[in-house]
DNA sequence: AAACCGGGGTT
DNA sequence: AACCCAGGTTT
């Protein structure tokens, strides 16, 4: 395997340039595993700057495991809004109900056992245990698996599981006895702040001298990794649907599906166009009614051209055209003997504020609310 | 093993 | 414009 001599100077180096260099972090103040676990799964795939804001916000609205367990779903979601990736929201709410119940409120300190609640997977586990209780568990992340790569050398490709594996072996492997909280996030303080992805600081690492990509001249080329697919296109149609008579200045919303793609957040209605080449406007705004009545049942008037707009996830392009419309008469008529379809709701832009929208359409309607002075 | 699941910062 | 981020779940 790799020396002891190499293993040694790393963790022992490692945790003196920790100790002088830790960041003030707000889930640094203390040990409350409760607290850990809320950043820890905020970090997931989200940098540090990001989630401070979030973090402040979500422990102050849910300052314990019990207040987190008795909130309405919704709420924890508006929490989440545009933080992205909201199963962490979803699943970290139902896994604290589970505490709440099963555990009587106390994070649970053994890895089956926390391994057990949904949205927690290796990296988390390792995190809570090792950072909370102190627990000799490896936590590796992306920063891990890069300062690894380098330092040992490792030229195996980190998108696979397998590579995890190893890794995760090698980090527990490193942690010196007794420092597992400090070790495993000093591991990961190096590699956000010194062994960073595009031209590291090896001038200023703390184990620059033992590192074998360094000394090869190979830091810049580690950690290999295999290019993920580009996302596909997709061509959306939105309508911005602005309420008349009793609804005046009132926009009608729609609640999106139980499951997949941004489950149950709240959205502007818009279909996805099947052909490769927009349209003119005019053919947009029919396709529009015409898609939304079949669907929906109800019948938009389309106005006019509003806005484009493009949105990327990790695994689709959206590229969106966003049209002005009303509801034509028939509808309204209709409306009033209640048939809005049940996921649908009028809201007025005070009350917007208590519905959980993906960050795009937050910017559609913030620019639609400036372009009105 | 591959696909699904957000959003934004860095270079 | 490419790359990556304190990943996990589902297929």
């Amino acid at each position: 395997m790799y020396s002891e001599e190499q293993k040694q100077y790393f963790s022992e180096q490692l945790l003196i340039w920790y100790g002088r260099h830790k960041r003030d972090l707000p889930w640094r103040q203390n040990k409350n595993p409760y607290y850990i676990w809320i950043s820890e799964v905020m970090l997931q795939q989200t940098r540090v700057d990001t989630v401070i804001p979030y973090f402040h916000r979500f422990i102050e609205q849910f300052p314990t495991v019990k207040a987190l367990a008795e909130a309405p779903e919704e709420q924890v979601l508006k929490a989440w809004e545009g933080l992205g990736y909201y199963s962490r929201a979803r699943n970290l709410q139902s896994a604290v109900r589970e505490v709440h119940e099963r555990y009587g409120g106390q994070v649970p300190n053994e890895k089956a056992e926390i391994s057990s609640l949904k949205g927690v997977g290796p990296y988390t586990s390792g995190a809570i245990l090792s950072i909370a209780y102190n627990k000799p568990e490896p936590a590796v992340d992306g920063n891990v698996m890069r300062v690894l790569s380098r330092y040992f050398l490792i030229e195996e490709d980190i998108m696979k599981p397998s590579t995890r594996v190893r890794m995760e072996a090698l980090a527990k492997d490193l942690i010196p006895e007794g420092t597992a909280g400090d070790f495993n996030q000093a591991l990961m303080e190096l590699g956000a702040m010194v062994c960073t992805p595009r031209s590291p600081h090896c001038l200023t690492c703390p184990v620059m001298v033992q590192c074998a990509a360094r000394e090869e001249g190979m830091e810049e080329a580690l950690p290999i990794k295999k290019k993920a697919k580009p996302p596909r296109p997709e061509r959306r149609l939105v309508a911005l649907i602005k309420g008349e008579g009793v609804n005046d200045g009132k926009w009608l919303i729609r609640q999106r599906p139980q499951e997949g793609l941004l489950a149950r957040m709240w959205e502007l209605p818009h279909i996805e166009l099947g052909h490769s080449e927009w349209q003119t406007d005019e053919v947009n705004m029919d396709v529009l009614r015409e898609t939304i009545s079949l669907s929906e049942g109800i019948r938009l008037a389309p106005s006019g051209w509003l806005m484009d707009t493009d949105h990327t996830f990790s695994h689709i392009y959206w590229d969106m055209k966003v049209y002005q419309c009303s509801l034509d008469q028939a509808s309204l008529s209709r409306e009033k003997e209640g048939l809005l379809p049940f996921h649908y709701r009028w809201i007025s832009q005070e009350e917007l504020v208590q519905f959980a929208f993906p960050n795009v359409f937050v910017r559609i309607m913030k620019a639609w609310q400036e372009a009105q002075g």
